[in-house]
DNA sequence: TGTTTTGCAATGCGATCGCATCGTAAAACA
DNA sequence: TGTTTTACGATGCGATCGCATTGCAAAACA
C-alpha cells in the first residue's frame, strides 16, 4: 500500500474545502466535484474518505461546530461580566476566524430548518450553552430569572449574526449593541 | 390566442409553489421541475412567465417580503407597548401564516448572505422598520436610545426565529422572552 | 522478495439540471 | 373570416450531478 496517511487529516482537509465552498457560494454549490477542486485534490480522493456527499457535508458541520466550539473554550476571564461579553462576542463575525465560520454557520443553520439530521445536534447542544451563560449572568446578577435571560442573550447574538452577514449592521455597532443588551441584563432585578 | 390570462396571478400561483418547495426541502430542492410539479403546472408555463430560475427566485423572495410586510401593515394598536409587542410576535412562526413564511424566510435569509442581490434589498428595508419599532419604543418610554433598543430588538426577534424553526425554542418559551424582553426595554431609564 | 492491502486517479453511468427550440390550439383583432 | 398574437406543452440539448466501477502504483507485511 502507499504511504499510511493521517485519515482523519485528509479528511479534516477536505472538510475545510467544504467550509470554504459554503461561505463563498452557498450550500447549492457545494458539489463533490467544486470540493475537490477548491482542496486541490481529485474526485476519486473525496470519494475515498466520505461514502456519500451528506456524509461529507455532516462532517463538514460537525468539524465547524468543533471550532466554534473550541473558540469558546479558548475563552477565559476571572470577572464574570467580561467573560460573557467575551464569550457573545465570539460567536460574532468579528474576529478573522469568527468571520470565516460565520458564513458557514448560517448556511448550516438554514438548512438545519429542513434538515431534522443537522437540526438535532443543535437542540442537543442549546441546553448546556444556555446553562453555561445563565451561570455567568447569576454569578454577576443574583436572582432573578438567569435562565430566561440567557436565551435572550443567545437568540439576540444569533439574530445580530445573521444581520452582521447581510450587512444590516456593521462590527462597531454590533459590539455597541451587545454592550448596551448586556448592562441591561446584568443590571436588572 | 388563447383566453388572456391574468399574468400576474400566475406568476404569483408560480411563486408560491416556490416557497412551498422552499420552505419543506430547502433552497437546492427548487429546480424548474420541482415547482412545476409544486405548482401542478408544465415546466413550459413556468418559463414562460419566468425567463431564468434566478428571476424565479428572485420573484418569490419579493412576494414573502410583501406578504411579511402586508402582515406587519395589518397590526394596529393604540396603545404603542401593545403594539409593538404584536408587531414583534408577528415576526415569530407563531400563527399559521407565519409558521409557513418563516422558513421561507429563513432560507432567503441564508442564501442572502453569499448573494448580493437579495441582501441589498434586506439591507435597504431595514432601517424603515427599526425607525418605526424606534418611534414606537420612544412613545412608551421617551428618552434612552430608541433607535439602538429597536436594534436589538428585531435582531433578538431574528434569532428567536431561528431558534423556533430549528426547535430549540418553542412558541410558549418564545413569547415569554419577547414580553420580558419587552418589558426590560420598556421600563428601563 | 513476493503477496497483500491501501490510497487513490480515471472513467463511466444514469439522472437531473437550466434553458432553448418548436409546434400548436385558441382567442383577440383586423 | 382571415390574420396575428398569446399561452403554452413537448421535446431536446449540453452540462453537471452523485455515485459505482476499474485499474494501478506503492508501501506495509509475510
Amino acid at each position: 500500500m502507499p504511504k499510511q496517511v493521517d485519515h482523519d487529516e485528509r479528511r479534516r482537509e477536505i472538510g475545510e474545502a467544504v467550509c470554504r465552498v459554503l461561505a463563498t457560494r452557498g450550500l447549492d454549490a457545494v458539489s463533490l466535484r467544486h470540493v475537490a477542486a477548491e482542496a486541490g485534490v481529485s474526485m476519486g480522493r473525496v470519494q475515498h474518505y466520505f461514502a456519500t456527499k451528506d456524509e461529507m457535508l455532516l462532517f463538514a458541520f460537525n468539524q465547524i461546530s468543533a471550532r466554534v466550539g473550541a473558540r469558546m473554550g479558548a475563552v477565559h476571564s476571572p470577572d464574570p461580566h467580561t467573560y460573557l461579553r467575551a464569550l457573545l462576542l465570539e460567536l460574532l463575525p468579528l474576529s478573522t476566524a469568527a468571520r470565516s465560520e460565520a458564513p458557514v454557520l448560517a448556511a448550516f443553520l438554514a438548512q438545519a430548518v429542513v434538515e431534522p439530521r443537522l437540526a438535532a445536534p443543535l437542540r442537543e447542544g442549546a441546553p448546556q450553552m444556555v446553562a453555561f451563560v445563565a451561570s455567568l449572568i447569576s454569578q454577576v446578577r443574583p436572582g432573578g430569572d438567569a435562565e430566561r435571560d440567557a436565551m435572550a442573550l443567545l437568540a439576540f447574538v444569533d439574530g445580530l449574526m445573521m444581520q452582521m452577514l447581510i450587512g444590516q449592521v456593521d462590527a462597531l455597532v454590533a459590539v455597541e449593541l451587545v454592550d448596551h443588551q448586556l448592562d441591561r441584563v446584568l443590571t436588572s432585578g
